[in-house]
RNA sequence: GCCCCCAUCGUCCAGUGGCCUAGGACGCCGCCCUUUCAAGGCGGUAACACGGGUUCGAAUCCCGUUGGGGGUGCCA
């Protein structure tokens, strides 16, 4: 029996939380609480010029509205920086890092002229300079070997270390690099798996072997997680693509949706059946089992997987996490509480609520009648809708107000006006249009019955009336 | 340019040498159910990139080609 494993998330807060970096959160803390480890959570803030801490908010936020919390307390590498500091002094006195004052123009400038590979050259690698305040600290990368490491997903990947650069570890303003601070951290913090997504790939020799000339004897497990892309086939982009996690809480999607279908993305359970609990998903992942191509994120295969998480709520709850997303939310409840049942199963997203049954809460629909509606629904009917909107009329003035007798006292309206076939059936299916435009405004929406006995015999006649008179 | 990686239906995932005339899911199409729309039921459409090997046998192994992606920062 190993030791229960420890991952962690890093987040940069150089950016809102993407579907990508929640994806990459999620496998984390699936393996943490497969084999019951801890999954922690670190801040990489050390680039002060592009930090945004506002944004380490946004991200915390929605790891906790996605319900992958994390164990223990955040950590910020901003407070960390004696820890990385120290790390350079001693890669400094073994003489494997250096002092450089190359500019990056200079160092562009000689790769151009060289005409060989972009990067760095060595310039500085035997000049012997001395801090000062345009120097960086590079590491001296070793000139031959290679490195090579174990990937969970990848399998075994191997560098040459001859192609490696010398990068940089601390910046000239003290500030040490992602490498540098990565590795210091990962081994302080005692990180058994490193799960990353796959642009980590290429730096892995590199903080290897930083984590080798510090003398950490540090060896984490890796996995590199596919990229997730858009149509175009490229890298998830918080630039270009709209991928941001708020984002999708704010268009009503739910946390227990998203989370489920992030999971089929770069993974599948063995068993086939996509939509299940989160806990469940835990047991059968592996990390092993993970593809190694990249996997486009599909928004309506997400939806299908909201719709049926929003039908697997119990009636209250459906109501209750609707709720945020109403603008007149008192109201909209009030006329949604006796169908919410039947608007439930009808929505894909929470905000699709409110507009299904808008007509019930207002007084008038009088301007809110789609026009393609009452065109298709009404006017082309003809006369046979005129004739049923009357009946209607009559019938419902008198009826008792619940859904069977105005099913009823519209059947009887429907045969009156005429929609009936050739056998004498009643084609309620053709009958109820005009109705449902004249009191809904749309051709589409809740059941009609139902809907009515929430809307009230007034209204509702005086809805029927108004559009009666328009023809 | 160089380094790393990937390649099964439109999309996601199965398949790890014979059970594959390739399976499931989303989408799409049709039918049924039905007061609209959904939901549900039934059926259908649709893929192993290409070329060589290896083998009695290849979607599965190897090589190449083509295509795609990731990286190549004093970003992470």
């Amino acid at each position: 029996m190993s030791p229960p494993p420890r991952l962690r998330f890093a987040p940069s807060p150089t950016g809102y939380l993407h579907v990508g970096g929640a994806r990459t959160a999620l496998f984390n803390w699936l393996v943490a609480r497969r084999e019951g480890g801890q999954m922690l959570l670190r801040i990489e803030d050390t680039d002060v010029e592009r930090n945004r801490p506002e944004l380490t908010d946004n991200i915390v936020e929605m790891i906790e509205w996605l319900g992958l919390r994390w164990d223990g307390d955040p950590v910020h590498q901003s407070e960390r920086l004696d820890l990385y500091t120290a790390a350079a002094d001693k890669l400094l006195a073994g003489g494997r890092a250096y002092w450089c004052d190359c500019t990056p123009d200079q160092v562009q400038a000689r790769a151009k002229e060289r005409g060989g590979p972009p990067g760095y050259d060595g310039f500085c690698r035997d000049r012997g300079l001395e801090r000062g305040p345009t120097t960086a600290l590079r590491f001296r990368s070793p000139d031959d070997g290679s490195t090579t490491f174990d990937d969970l997903v990848r399998g075994t990947v191997t560098f040459d270390n001859a192609k490696l650069e010398d990068f940089v570890v601390l910046r000239s303003n003290g500030t040490p690099t992602f490498l540098l601070a990565n590795i210091v951290d990962d081994a302080d913090m005692g990180i058994t798996h490193v799960v990353r997504g796959e642009e980590h790939v290429n730096g892995t020799p590199k903080y290897l072997l930083i984590g080798d000339a510090l003398g950490l004897g540090y060896r984490p497990a890796f996995a590199h997680l596919p990229v997730l892309v858009n149509e175009q086939r490229k890298k998830l982009s918080k630039r270009r693509d709209a991928v941001s996690v708020a984002d999708f809480r704010d268009r009503g999607y739910l946390p227990e949706a998203m989370v489920n279908y992030l999971a089929t993305l770069g993974w599948g359970p063995p068993d086939g059946v996509e939509i299940r609990p989160l806990v469940e998903i835990s047991e059968l992942f592996r990390l092993s089992d993970v593809t190694q191509s990249p996997a486009f994120f599909d928004v309506r295969k997400l939806q299908h997987f909201n719709a049926e998480y929003i039908r697997a709520l119990d009636v209250g709850a459906f109501v209750e996490r609707a709720r945020r997303f109403f603008a007149h939310a008192d109201a909209t409840e009030a006329v949604l509480r006796p169908i919410a049942s039947l608007v439930q199963e009808r929505v894909r997203l929470l905000t699709e609520v409110e507009p299904m049954v808008d007509f019930l809460r207002l007084e008038s629909i009088e301007g809110e009648i789609d026009d393609a509606s009452w065109q298709k629904g009404v006017v082309k009917p003809g006369e046979r809708a005129a004739a049923m909107l009357d009946a209607a009329v009559a019938g419902l003035s008198s009826c008792d107000w619940e859904a069977g007798a105005i099913e009823a006292a519209l059947h009887g309206a429907a045969r009156s006006a005429g929609f009936v076939n050739s056998e004498g059936q009643v084609q309620m299916s053709k009958a109820q249009t005009s109705v449902r435009v004249a009191v809904t405004g749309r051709m589409v929406g809740p059941p009609l019955y139902e809907s009515l006995v929430v809307l009230g015999r007034e209204r509702t006649l005086e809805r029927l009336r108004a559009a009666r008179a328009k023809l």
